[in-house]
DNA sequence: GATGAAACTTACATAAT
DNA sequence: ATTATGTAAGTTTCATC
């Protein structure tokens, strides 16, 4: 699907924040409101809106760490990759990862209490899968976090 | 402020839905309506739930890039970092941004169409400040991309 | 904390232009 | 695409227990 220029502003605003009332967010991308609600929906509906969800300080949480982990695979196999991409999705501390271009074969971001927790995490890896190397950068600190994309609303 | 374990499942299910309506939330915490929903303002109120945004699906929007940046100091002076720090803030490319304790002194997600936008992304930078050394990893592929933050719901 | 209900806002659907 | 209208659904507030 193709997204015009209305669409986009749709999304955008919608990502900058997603209680704007359908009557304000018709009137910021220059609609009425019928119209504009039918341009949400396809949005959501094609898969362009994953979600709506509450976006959370992870310190108030206890989450206070945050660790960005190497991971690279003993054997270049497509079985290996996947059994390792099936393990991820079952721990929730794995926020996000990455197959890499680079050194690493992955990046993995993991959120997790303390170096405790996130010793727990690495355990838990290595005991599930064969890693060849794990590697791990923490954060001393968190400068930006934004959840909206870089989505151009000008241009046609 | 504590958090009880309503307060954090209140947290857990409105940062894997947003939409679930008050009636439904309270009846998943096992509230009534109205303490519930006193709760939620609470917790919007003293800055646990930051926002409420839309997750939208980066490739649907031409943001196929994501690219992996560390950047170094020059020097390890506070006024380097404040501004590095803000020239990040300018720039909406740049999704998140982390210093770190390790090899590079910082990491940015930096998400683009395509390489010439990261390129223009990593000129910007340079010329905006004086940086010893800018590393690049490219994602191949993105296999996850959480934003529910881990949390635990059942212990106390 | 629970309930019930009023007052208000929003979402959603439909019809006419 | 617009305006208008109507109903259902959800939110917010309040009084009472």
């Amino acid at each position: 699907m193709e997204l015009d220029r209305i669409d986009r502003k749709i999304v955008a605003t919608l990502m900058a924040d997603a209680t704007v009332p359908l009557a304000r967010l018709a009137d910021i991308v220059g609609l009425s409101q019928t119209p504009c609600w039918k341009r949400v929906r396809r949005l959501q509906e094609s898969g362009v809106i994953r979600a709506r969800v509450a976006v959370v300080d992870p310190e108030r949480l206890g989450l206070g760490l945050t660790v960005f982990a190497g991971v690279s695979a003993p054997e270049q196999t497509p079985s290996w990759h996947d059994r390792f991409g099936e393990l991820l999705d079952e721990i929730p501390e794995v926020m996000d990862a990455y197959q890499l271009a680079g050194n690493h074969d992955y990046v993995l971001r993991i959120v997790v209490p303390d170096m405790a927790g996130f010793d727990r995490i690495r355990q838990r890896i290595t005991e599930a899968i064969p890693v060849r190397e794990i590697s791990a950068n923490f954060a001393l600190r968190r400068l930006k976090a934004q959840t909206a994309l870089p989505i151009d609303t000008k241009s046609a």
